[in-house]
DNA sequence: CCAATTAGTTTTCAATCTGAACTATATGGT
DNA sequence: ACCATATAGTTCAGATTGAAAACTAATTGG
């Protein structure tokens, strides 16, 4: 059953209150609360916010800017933000790709760089190596607009095991059980470096700065057939932390063997590869591949169209299946899915339409507002929303320091 | 975003240590324990322990049942357990049946009566009355064994609004949007009377009562195939209400039309219908036609064997892709598939060995603990978690009488 | 019958919120 | 220019509550 052995303490209420209040200034966004009124939207006093505040402006997770007026009468407030010279490096190892992002407390990427990168078959090391080098990229940006780094996030596409920095499975990176130590590429960081999943940072990303909705599956078409659940405005990992696993739904039991030891997995009619394949695109590199099927769609070709039509059909078994499952209401697109989403979109919907009739609005199956910086902000997000969520620690903490 | 609104309070720490003792009594079940160890597994100190339990044992939630030895030295502690003379009735409203129970605080029944009644196309008012009968005879064992009632719970095989009490839609019965008033079914009772799903309840029942595990999938084989997410120790609804609704997975693309509109439904393989209709089971009472069934597989007829083993393949891919999305590791099977357990089996294990190798562990495909109590059971269970989760509102309430 | 041991209570103290009174700083009308 | 009004933020007494430690209570074994 559930362990919730901790006891209730005086000082959780405290705890309790410092995150209620650093929550609200974040989700202010632009708005830049004062004190009042983070009283008045938390139901604390004045006293308690001032307190509160107080202590957060003092660990420098919270700034003030200047006096915020109304136009009416009376004193004017301290705008308060969270504060845009602490960051967090989000940074991302793909198949064909790296990247790196500095992303401040508030959200914003502030510094952004890719390198293409095949990494395919790569010894770890290797590739742990030319991320350093993106790394180091990062530091020197944030050394340059004055911003100190509390910690990073790393996003791989593979299962993970956070607690031990392992990647205990990355099939498309031909990974297995590998030891990664990600601590190292942002020395003195005080919250290091937290390993996570590609299509799970992803899907927090999108929680958090994109199309933010409390329960939704982000579905992501990289080289595999990933997907973030969310639940409550939290990511659902599961018991054994491999939730999600949208591209091995079975959408058709005849269907052929997968590479997973299954059968009539979603991934064998919807991934990379099989698209690719039933559109008779030839091997190249998946930039040139994807330019070519992006012709062939746009020349209506019948092959290719009938490819990425397929596609979207078994994609929309699985998504109705998901939304029965777990009562969906929202789903988003991002990768491969995000860029073919118009040829995509119609045959999905008709299939939605077919297998789970009225269950999932249209207007609520959209597409990764956040492209390609969407993992990069999820990464770096846990690491801030982990800050947010215990700020206690981080002001016991820096107070030693 | 998520609504935390709630501001963290000097007596919101009250609030969570009651809880925590009382959990911590209700789930030590026959252990009783002192006040002493219960300081010690809860991290509270003796002090603190002893000022809470004095405020249960006055509300009545908790009693002293005489002292406990260890043989050792020392004073003997004072057994505390939850109160067996406070109780929760249980209701159960289903296609065939009618079903009540009376379970103490502990989670024992103390009370149980069954009577068919075909309820199907009835009006809820005519079964509500009936219902009522059958309510009156708990209310009475309530009153002869000393048991004063707390409040209850009414379990229907539909979708319900928890809050307007509320049947929106019960397809077997052939309720619409149905206004059930269960509160008058037990006048009086301070908790009231808390209407639920049957799949949901069971598997709640499970979780508190039975085959618990902090996360597992419960697959009511009523009628309809339900089923029940249990999700750390919590059941999810999704945002909707409707999650669970495994009867509605696509287990194949090109399978027949479905009641729900869809196609390829599990419901269209491995519903009660279904299976009697392959299995050749001329029409009549579902007990008689489970009979015949039954006697069929035993004499293993073909037809009657061939269609029970269809349906457990195809529960198969429905549990393949569930354990897939929702990363699932234990499944318990209600209702009709635990009756049919013992034929559905092997065809089941074997489906999921071939879409989701290694994926659910044999041993984790459990049958029902609870058999036909299992709904009451969870039922009545959700109003003493309630009081089990927030004691302090119950304690107000009892020192307001 | 007393030392040892364990259970439970009482007392003192610190943390932290609320509520009310107070100070600080602005606007607008006269 | 000045004051009434309004809003922001601070200070301080009061209440709740658990921790820590000292204390009382009840039992066993020698």
């Amino acid at each position: 059953m559930n362990e919730q052995t901790a006891p209730g303490r005086v000082g959780d209420v405290r705890r309790r209150n410092l995150s209620l209040v650093l929550d609200s200034i974040a989700r202010t966004g632009e708005g830049k609360p004062s004190r009042a009124q983070l009283a008045a939207g938390t139901g604390l006093t004045k006293a308690a916010v001032s307190s509160l505040v107080a202590d957060l402006v003092e660990s420098g997770l919270v700034s003030e800017v200047g006096l915020y007026r109304d136009g009416e009468r009376g004193r004017p407030g301290q705008g308060l933000e969270l504060s845009a010279r602490r960051g967090v490096v989000g940074m991302e190892i793909n198949v064909d790709y790296l990247a790196v992002g500095l992303v401040d407390l508030g959200g914003n990427l502030r510094f952004h760089s890719t390198v293409e990168s095949r990494n395919r078959g790569l010894a770890p090391e290797k590739v742990m190596e030319r991320l350093g080098g993106l790394a180091d990229e990062a530091i020197a940006a944030a050394a340059a607009a004055d911003i100190s780094i509390l910690g990073g996030g790393l996003a791989v596409p593979g299962l993970v095991d956070e607690q031990r920095n392992l990647v205990l499975s990355a099939p498309n990176l031909h990974w297995e059980h590998e030891a990664l130590n990600p601590q190292d590429l942002l020395e003195g960081a005080p919250l290091g470096v937290r390993l996570s999943n590609e299509a799970n940072s992803a899907a927090l990303g999108e929680l958090w700065y994109g199309a933010g909705r409390p329960d939704f599956l982000y579905v992501s078409g990289e080289v595999g057939v990933g997907g973030g659940v969310i639940i409550g405005s939290e990511l659902y990992t599961g018991p054994g932390g491999s939730a999600g696993e949208l591209g091995h739904i079975v959408v058709h039991p005849d269907g052929p063997a997968c590479s997973c030891g299954g059968a009539g997995c979603l991934e064998t009619f919807a991934g990379q590869e099989a698209i690719f394949e039933a559109a008779g695109i030839p091997e190249g590199s998946l930039g040139g591949r994807t330019e070519l099927l992006l012709a062939a769609l746009v020349a209506r070709e019948p092959r290719a169209t009938r490819a990425v039509h397929d596609a979207g059909r078994y994609l929309g078994v699985a998504l109705a299946s998901s939304a029965r499952l777990m009562d969906i209401e929202a789903v988003v697109l991002g990768g491969h899915f995000a860029v073919l989403a118009e040829w995509l979109r119609p045959a999905l919907l008709s299939s939605l339409e077919r297998y789970a009739p009225g269950l999932l609005d249209p207007g609520n199956l959209t597409v990764s507002a956040l492209e390609h910086s969407g993992t990069l902000l999820g990464a770096a997000g846990q690491v801030i929303r982990s800050v947010i969520e215990s700020p206690f620690e981080f002001l016991l903490a820096s107070k030693l320091a």
